[in-house]
DNA sequence: GGCGATCGCTAGACGCTCTAGCGTTCCGAC
DNA sequence: GTCGGAACGCTAGAGCGTCTAGCGATCGCC
């Protein structure tokens, strides 16, 4: 593995049913290595830190279904403390991506909007890709899709089950994560 | 082009009334999620930071692998500076995790290897997982593997053939990215 | 033997996060 | 009606990890 995640040999295994598993967990690990250098790639044209694109693209994504973004809910949504997202608005803010506006209904809140230009800025690179990605797996059949979704599922119970000795992590919602 | 699937007349798959394909994009993101989250669980419990812990897998693996480790090495692995990668190396040697000898051969170099209780600490938690997740992947047929890989290539391809206009991004390789 | 390239290091600066603590506003109890 | 705790978003100051610039030591090729 190591050394060269793309041209690893899968594909063909033939009649040897030697380790079909191991090559699909390479598999993985070379999607996975990809999707990161993506990210750094779109973070570095932007010139944005990894937080900043999230939460750009959460933004946008609300937008989309109509729902309003809070400070609160861009912060539990990142993992990070109001603090830091106060201070990440901040620079959204200063670039021109996004505008706050004050909450409808709650003076102490205040909402978030994006402006066109992130928007765009967003979907020249973001919506492309996904696109090519849904093209992809419009290709699978019924049946496909339900063995890949089943792995994939697999998967995340195994990450899922890991829990750390150590217990440092526990308080309410670590999902934060990133996508979605 | 064309991306939107919305106006393809599919039929109705079974109970999820969604596209497979998106329901599978779904999957995915839901295990690049996790995936994320087991990652920081495991950095916090281990009171380090994300290159630290990825260099320590590095490391072991290359050490598995019976291959020599220098500092270069994680730098271009890491795709960090050779200054922060020294940084990253005392924090590494003062918390007992790795240690430096000098290079057998090239005198301006050396080689790091891992201690005893790295190789634990990490065996302790990742190893446990990787063993879950290749019990999954041997529940697969080979048929069913050769779809699965089929797939992830697709996903692979799609985030690579994504290339960020403002072209900040160059360099070398983007091979650094993460995890093996 | 000399000289450019490479290796790993320190110094100083910058960016992003954190905790602590502030004023404002909300909402339920009295 | 008002009073007090809770929630919201903000600023201040510190910590951590990264960067660029530049150092001495060593290598390898001429």
């Amino acid at each position: 593995m190591a050394a060269d995640p793309v041209d690893a040999p899968h594909y063909w295994y033939g009649a040897d049913d030697r380790m079909p598993s191991a090559a699909v967990l390479e598999s993985l690990r070379a999607y996975r290595a990809a999707e990161t250098a993506m990210r750094r790639r779109t973070r570095e044209s932007m010139h944005m830190g990894e937080s900043d694109l999230l939460a750009l693209r959460y933004l946008l994504r609300a937008e989309r279904e109509h729902r309003a973004v809070t400070p609160k809910d861009l912060a539990d949504y990142l993992a990070i403390s109001t603090a830091s997202t106060s201070v990440l608005l901040n620079r959204l803010e200063k670039s021109g991506h996004i505008r706050r506006a004050p909450h409808p209904t709650d003076r102490r809140a205040l909402v978030v909007t994006s402006t066109g230009a992130s928007d765009d800025e967003v979907r020249a690179t973001l919506g492309r890709m996904h696109a090519r990605m849904l093209e992809v797996a419009a290709q699978l059949s019924v049946d496909e899709a339900a063995v890949v979704i089943r792995f994939l599922d697999g998967m995340r119970e195994a990450v899922d089950a890991i829990d750390v000795p150590d217990g440092a992590a526990s308080e309410s919602a670590r999902p934060a994560d990133s996508e979605a």
